[in-house]
DNA sequence: TGGTAAGTGGAGACCCCCGTCCACTTGGCT
DNA sequence: AGCCAAGTGGACGGGGGTCTCCACTTACCA
């Protein structure tokens, strides 16, 4: 524990964990919208408090989804050792979408708070994906017209399946991560220029 | 023009008529949310004119976007002509998402006023691309366990690229479709079950 | 056990939205 | 020209959101 954290009260503490857990599980089942008043009800404490350990709602919903962006770069890491190319590529794809399938604040929380705070890991993170298409591409299993930028695209349209009850955006998006997975296999008829979504036409 | 219509004095009628096409404007730029005053603004009329003409926000929803969705129907009609069962597939497929793409409020009106107004046209509709997609079977270009809630699939999909850009959305959502496409062609690999996703859900 | 700084909760300031009300204006018929 | 129903706009009520202020409570140490 670093200072920042110790120095707080025994209760203060207590109750700063439990609204950021009961923060990550409204985000989760209701999206980012759900009012601070809320949170705070659920936490059991009055809304200054949690105004205090969290002087923004935007702090807040960055603090609660730190570990999931950790968790999304490290997928993206372990992918980059799996032997196998093509299987790497696919898990990235899949434990991305599905965590986006499962918590409802996920996108909209990569979106709104990645903008400037994390730009070089965000940077690092792309480059790790770059990298993992190229290899991909160079061992013949995913096509040669695949851009990483499809990786926003497939990011895009699975987050549309946020508005749905989460055990259907699971299986939906499942199948639709198969059906795209298909399409990205090599061997397939041309298709369309890339699209240059970079990642901050996402964020905003 | 009907009794209800032409009973309004010319001016009134005119302001009706700006009133519908700014909202409409508005809506394609930036979705549903755009408040009733800046229509009301852009229209150069006061609120109080437009709550006349449209006793809720809902009701001007509605009837903004009636043609579109007409538009969406007569697509639907027109493919089930077309000789080339496959072709028209497509074409249903490529047109709905790229309407979806052009006008952001699209995806949010079709959700959020279908639900009990036009139930027994909807119902058509959709028994209409329940016909397509078995005609597109039987001819052996559409993969067999291709369900007709794909649609409601790709929908979904197709709807999450409504944050970016107009010009982006499009591109991307042309390219989105065009993997789907190919994905949704017979002769591949098979797919986990379909998801029961019936129109239903999207609307809540 | 008592003093004190740290912590707390709820009221409320401020803002933005939908939809209403009402005193004023104006088109169109006679 | 003049009348009046139809039409109009802006102020305002009501609700819901974020965030602040301040009088009160409580953990912790001596």
């Amino acid at each position: 524990m670093t200072a920042s954290q110790s120095q707080l009260r025994a209760d203060a503490q207590e109750n700063r964990a439990r609204v950021l857990a009961v923060a990550r599980e409204l985000f989760a089942e209701r999206g980012l919208d759900v009012p601070m008043a809320a949170i705070a009800r659920r936490a059991g404490v009055g809304v200054a408090t949690l105004y205090r350990r969290f002087p923004t709602k935007e702090s807040l919903v960055v603090e609660a989804f730190t570990e999931q962006f950790a968790h999304c770069r490290a997928v993206i890491e372990e992918a980059l050792l799996d032997e196998d190319p093509w299987r790497g590529f696919c898990t990235v794809i899949q434990n991305v979408c599905l965590m986006q399938a499962t918590d409802r604040g996920f996108t909209a929380a990569f979106v709104s708070t990645f903008p400037e705070l994390h730009s070089e890991v965000r940077d690092r993170t792309w480059e790790g994906f770059a990298a993992l298409v190229e290899r991909a591409k160079e061992s013949g299993q995913l096509r040669a017209d695949f851009s990483p930028h499809d990786l926003t695209l497939v990011l895009l349209a699975n987050s549309g399946l946020a508005g749905v009850p989460v055990e259907v955006a699971v299986s939906a998006s499942q199948r639709l991560v198969a059906y795209l997975l298909e399409a990205f296999r090599a061997g397939t008829d041309a298709l369309p220029p890339p699209v240059p979504l970079s990642l901050d036409l996402v964020l905003r």
